[in-house]
DNA sequence: GAAGGGATACTCGGATACGCTATGTCCGAGTCGGACAGG
DNA sequence: CCTGTCCGACTCGGACATAGCGTATCCGAGTATCCCTTC
């Protein structure tokens, strides 16, 4: 089982977009620099967020990537449901039904799988503690980063030839 | 993020093996009928489950599969971990140490990355959940099945032609 | 009747093929802001 | 100086190519059990 990479790259860089809140919005170019990363893929990547309402982007010479919220109101579970899909990772496909092994089974199979409650009870701790961390909280356990970024993209504003 | 069908497969076929315990081994040709699945591919999922001491397997004549252990001591985590492998839904790649915004970091990266440790943390709780059930829960969530397995097993061996 | 050898039914492991999805790249269309020309 | 037009920068969305992995199949080798032959 693996999760993309993509899940990776928007959360560092919606933590960044919350350090640049005020220089935002960011040209993916420049985002893509940042982590150099390759910069057509981030774009497709990051659309999704922009899709779910996390990250917005505009058009034009002063265009560019924003969080669309304050970081406080943006979960890590919505960024990983936006990147990976909403369904789950295990998927019950009902094959105690199929088969030999099905026959004159009665209602026993009115109730639900008891593999598939326990692999959803599972999934749902995992994204219960995911809803418990926003993007603020990211933030704040990196207290260095948000002085780190802000001279970092000072510098490379003013040394960039455009 | 997609979970592989094997588990699906793997955790009905120890749930099934250990309603049959006195009727075991089943070879796999039995196991896959009972299903519906392809017996050459089940056969290579189940595999990693007797490399892992979950099943055991004899050829022969009176060959086939059968639990290794008493259900009670096969957690359903040994199972996902058997068949998915060892490491983590998400790999962090460090991508916070490449690029232009890694300049003059200083100490800050010595520490863990938060992101990192927010996903490791809900992987941790999954884990825990999983960890928590065991194929003889699994058994137990189903009542009626083991009647059901073992009539239908029995019909089975009565009706082959061999 | 006992010992030896062959047949059978299963497993194991590796090799191979296929398809889907993640990854990566490219291009045309649309939009915003600034530059420039004309009044 | 103001207004209208054009251009460049940037995004969006879709199309396309590539790679890796999950899925699926097949085959040869090994082994335990059973049966048959032979003594």
């Amino acid at each position: 089982m693996r999760m993309g990479e993509g899940v990776e790259w928007g959360l560092h860089c919606c933590v960044t977009l919350g350090w640049l809140q005020d220089r935002a919005p960011v040209p993916i170019r420049r985002l893509a620099a940042w982590f150099d990363l390759p910069q057509e893929y981030l774009k497709k990547r990051l659309q999704p967020l922009a899709r779910a309402g996390i990250l917005g982007s505009g058009p034009g010479v002063r265009g560019g990537w924003s969080l669309a919220r304050a970081p406080e109101d943006i979960s890590v579970i919505e960024v990983v449901t936006a990147l990976e899909g909403p369904l789950e990772a295990f998927r019950c496909t009902e094959i105690r039904r199929r088969g030999e092994g099905a026959r004159d089974a009665g209602p026993e199979f009115d109730h639900l799988c008891g593999i598939s409650t326990v692999m959803r009870r599972a999934e749902l701790a995992w994204r219960r503690e995911l809803a418990g961390q926003t993007i603020a909280d990211l933030m704040a356990k990196a207290p260095d980063g948000a002085a780190r970024t802000r001279r970092n993209y000072e510098r490379i504003i003013a040394s960039a030839t455009d």
